[in-house]
DNA sequence: GCCCTGTCTTGACGTCCGTCTAACCAGAGA
DNA sequence: TCTCTGGTTAGACGGACGTCAAGACAGGGC
């Protein structure tokens, strides 16, 4: 790491600002791309994404497993390695309180990856 | 199937308006997901990425499959596969002209998806 | 028409993923 | 402490994925 420029070389997914331009304004490094892509694998699942949006949209800004499992046709061990998949891609964060087990989102990944995808508002200015 | 509310049984990957809400206001169905996760599961390889990254931000809006291949350690065959992965989930358009074949993206999808992702720009409102 | 370059397709192989059942662990209540 | 409920972990199995080597196909130059 020699590099006099090395802008996102520490890659902070929790960040409320992006860490990196939009995917179509500049080449994403093979780092970048490296950290990102696991998040977006773990959103290319049609469970996790509804899972995610479930955890994303409740009302306290999070969900009970007890609420998330009865909302598949599968079975709890399933619905929580899939919800350990998102944990693990530092989409959500989990948390023991009593006897059930909460997910909460995590926006600032959120933020990274929509800001990656974003490009402009609209097509006019295409050469 | 019977249902007299449904929005968005037609799910047009290319429209420049999003599809869906934001994934953290209201909960994603099972038809959106199936639609949508295919497209970040196409993401969700770090070579893909920096695939479409590439395709996305090039000059003239399209890339060279010749230029695309060198920049990486893998062979021809498995960056065709990938660029076929990316077409198959309407992430990008190929185009033969002459010996070449040139790859563009396709924005609307793009949009989508980061619609999909979008979040409140700051966390103020937060508990 | 023939060859050469460049790309895609096919077939194969090893690995990872999604799902299940069974067993284990953590709290709450009696 | 015992038991019951809720959630996770472990192990297994079928299918999909990422990669490569070899062959097939398309277009250009001679």
């Amino acid at each position: 790491m020699s590099k006099q420029e090395a802008p996102l070389r520490l890659i902070d997914l929790n960040a409320d600002t992006p860490c990196c331009p939009p995917l179509a304004q500049r080449r994403v490094p093979a780092e970048t791309a490296a950290v990102l892509a696991p998040a977006f694998k773990a959103l290319g699942d049609p469970v996790r994404l509804q899972l995610m949006s479930m955890i994303a949209s409740a009302e306290d800004g999070e969900a009970c497993v007890c609420d998330l499992t009865p909302a598949f046709d599968l079975t709890g061990p399933t619905i929580s390695h899939h919800l350990k998949t998102l944990r693990e891609a530092g989409l959500v964060d989990a948390e023991r309180r009593g006897t059930w087990v909460y997910y909460r989102a995590r926006p600032g990944i959120l933020r990274q990856l929509a800001a990656l995808l974003s490009v402009e508002p609209a097509p006019s200015s295409q050469a």
